[in-house]
DNA sequence: ATTGCCTCTTATGTATACAATGGTATTTTA
DNA sequence: TAAAATACCATTGTATACATAAGAGGCAAT
């Protein structure tokens, strides 16, 4: 199969909104991105509506498309929805796993057991962050494989980018922490990953479900609390209420 | 906003598809369609892009669109997917539900308790299946509403969707069973429904989504045993090996 | 000054002509 | 005759010109 001007605009369009060069809200002009891809609008409109697909895009009839951009309500609704997907993927995969599956979580623990130690010990956090994070990444990813549902897998990736782009330039505000409490959060989240790991490698899919859904609940909130501070910021604290809704449910 | 083609185009396919004149695998001629729907192939095009987002529709370059056609390892995912995500709503609802989410679930489950038992007491099950049907969905639908997730909500009605349509033609298998087997299923049915709702009511969120798993769970093994039968048919059993792996995981 | 209307601009929606591809039928060759 | 190469055709992919809607800005009236 020859490549298509369709696919070819597609993964342009979601690189740039990916790498955060597209920020959520931005108007994406089928004009402007044909001149830029050297196509014309017919396979630009395509590779929106694909997008859409992926929910990194928004298309209005005769308003346009433009980068997905979530109310705190929404980011809360996906969020439990990943919740839901991950933590039941995280039972299956103590079902299902393969020692192969193993050797790839416990390769993403260790390399998180060690960046964890060093960047607590560091003063300045940059370097070591992204790497980390990757890591992370690479850990849930090996369960979603280990749980042998293409389908959930996917879907769960998706969300994982889609989580990626709306929170994109307000995740910076996690720098703006105390160290002290950055470096307990992270001590606990490399403990609940070696309990989830723990919990799989022995086939006990209810605690690693459980464990998962505690891990997940934990990240969520602490997303949450930062994007309504960073929103709150800008739009005078209008979503307060939601904010403590949301806390008040755990 | 006035309607446009697109959508035009967007409903009456997917019309056609959810009532089975389109069945899995059927191909979707642009040409043919926008000859019938009375517009240009642009905008059949921009639906079935559409369509491809709710997943009723599979495109691949150059070869065209056709109705979603699912394997039986697709058809297993998908109804663990929905198993994840729809046990999780009962969890919700248990937590979040309303009164008049209650009044909702109540009537459905008050209506299927009717019909379950006229349908048992009947020869001839034809008409009334379709109401019982009916207020089956209305019941899970109450429930996913309670949950107060809309995104959660959407996705669960699209795979209830979904589900209709690759399993429509081989839907009409159930009736083949012998009715004192059917009898007792729906009574099982009826039984669950009554204990998800009693669980919910009170605020057990635990034992709601519990209920619903096992409820669920034991309509998914149902179906499927339906379908690899209905498909051993015609492939001449060559998916039997997945049908057994299945089997063995309960 | 503000409100309402009207025009005008800009970007999207639609139709259609043309290009390119994948599959099929046909022909050629061993 | 069977297999491979090829030519053809149906259908999708792409470009472009035109139609249409939404919103902006100016103008007039109050």
């Amino acid at each position: 199969m020859k490549s298509v001007n369709t696919d070819i605009a597609y993964d342009h369009i979601r690189k740039r909104i990916l790498a955060g060069e597209f920020p959520p809200g931005h108007p994406l002009l089928t004009e402007l991105l044909a001149d830029e891809i050297k196509v014309s609008r017919t396979p630009i409109r395509d590779a929106l509506r694909k997008l859409e697909t992926d929910g990194l895009v928004t298309i209005r009839a005769h308003l346009g498309a433009s980068v997905k951009q979530m109310n705190l309500k929404e980011y809360r609704e996906m969020s439990d929805l990943r919740l839901a997907l991950e933590s039941h993927a995280a039972g299956l995969a103590a079902k299902n796993h393969t020692d192969e599956d193993l050797a790839e979580m416990e390769y993403a623990l260790a390399a998180m057991r060690i960046l964890t130690k060093r960047l607590i010990a560091a003063d300045t956090e940059q370097p070591v962050l992204p790497d980390l994070m990757k890591e992370d990444i690479r850990f849930h990813i090996a369960i979603m494989g280990a749980a042998r549902n293409e389908l959930m897998k996917r879907e769960i990736l998706r969300l994982h980018l889609l989580h990626r782009v709306v929170s994109g330039p307000t995740g910076a505000a996690v720098h703006s922490a105390p160290k002290a409490q950055n470096d307990s959060r992270r001590r606990l989240v490399q403990a609940k990953h070696e309990d989830i790991f723990g919990a799989i490698k022995r086939g006990d899919a209810e605690t690693a479900k459980r464990e998962m859904e505690f891990h997940l609940q934990e990240m969520i909130d602490h997303n949450f609390r930062m994007l309504s501070r960073a929103e709150a910021g800008v739009i005078a604290r209008e979503l307060s209420p939601e904010e403590l809704l949301y806390s008040a449910q755990h």
